[in-house]
DNA sequence: TGCGATACTACGTCTGCCGTAGTACGTTGG
DNA sequence: CCAACGTACTACGGCAGACGTAGTATCGCA
């Protein structure tokens, strides 16, 4: 079980990744997290709805509703080209932090 | 540069990490992050000196004055036992995390 | 008709990191 | 001698992300 705090910041990237495929809603995006990480991982919903509407507020992702489904209306999640750009920027900053706490954790002293 | 955000809840793991070779004191901590990740994080004073009290309020830090250098009385921080198992329990945290974020961050499909 | 899965919102709380700022001591050097 | 600079540390308020708890609401199905 991995703790939220050790994900925080991460969320935004999960959710532009997954959503780099195709669009999903809030229920399904929190089914496929648990689902990927082998129940390792389970988003509180308080968290992914509020970073579903950050995202959505800096223009990093669009939503439009489907009728069609059945049960009540969905909100799907689209990636938009700020996204995209957003999500390749992540990925980036991501791999930093990666080589950076890899480097300090394992104790290479490799400057 | 690495912001704050993406360290997040690291900078734990990486303390214990540099204090599992020698003790150290505070002012040498900060430079040593920043010497070893060439410049690319800077640890602020302020979550510094929060960070090894936190540290030392769960008994993961000993501390301990040296007079002996010049200058200012240092205090000197040292890994206790406990913070040995918690910096164990941190790398392994860190590799799931790392897995985690790399599994979804790639896109692989792989569950 | 009511239970379970789906779909969402509200609200207050905690924690970690930040910005800013200030205090204080020592060595060095002009 | 005293000023500047590096070292060592504390105080305080702010902000954002994740959480806990809880409530609302709709639909399918038995």
């Amino acid at each position: 079980m991995i703790g939220a705090d050790a994900i925080r910041g991460h969320i935004d990237l999960i959710l532009l990744a997954i959503l780099e495929t195709r669009p999903s809603y809030a229920y399904e995006l929190s089914k496929t997290i648990t689902d990927r990480s082998r129940g390792e991982y389970v988003v509180k919903q308080t968290t992914l709805y509020t970073a579903v509407k950050r995202l959505q507020s800096h223009r990093l992702l669009d939503s439009y509703e489907d009728v069609s489904s059945s049960g009540k209306p969905r909100t799907y999640y689209k990636i938009t080209p700020d996204g995209h750009d957003q999500l390749d920027a992540k990925r980036a900053e991501w791999r930093s932090t990666r080589a950076l706490v890899d480097h300090f954790a394992e104790g290479q002293d490799t400057a």
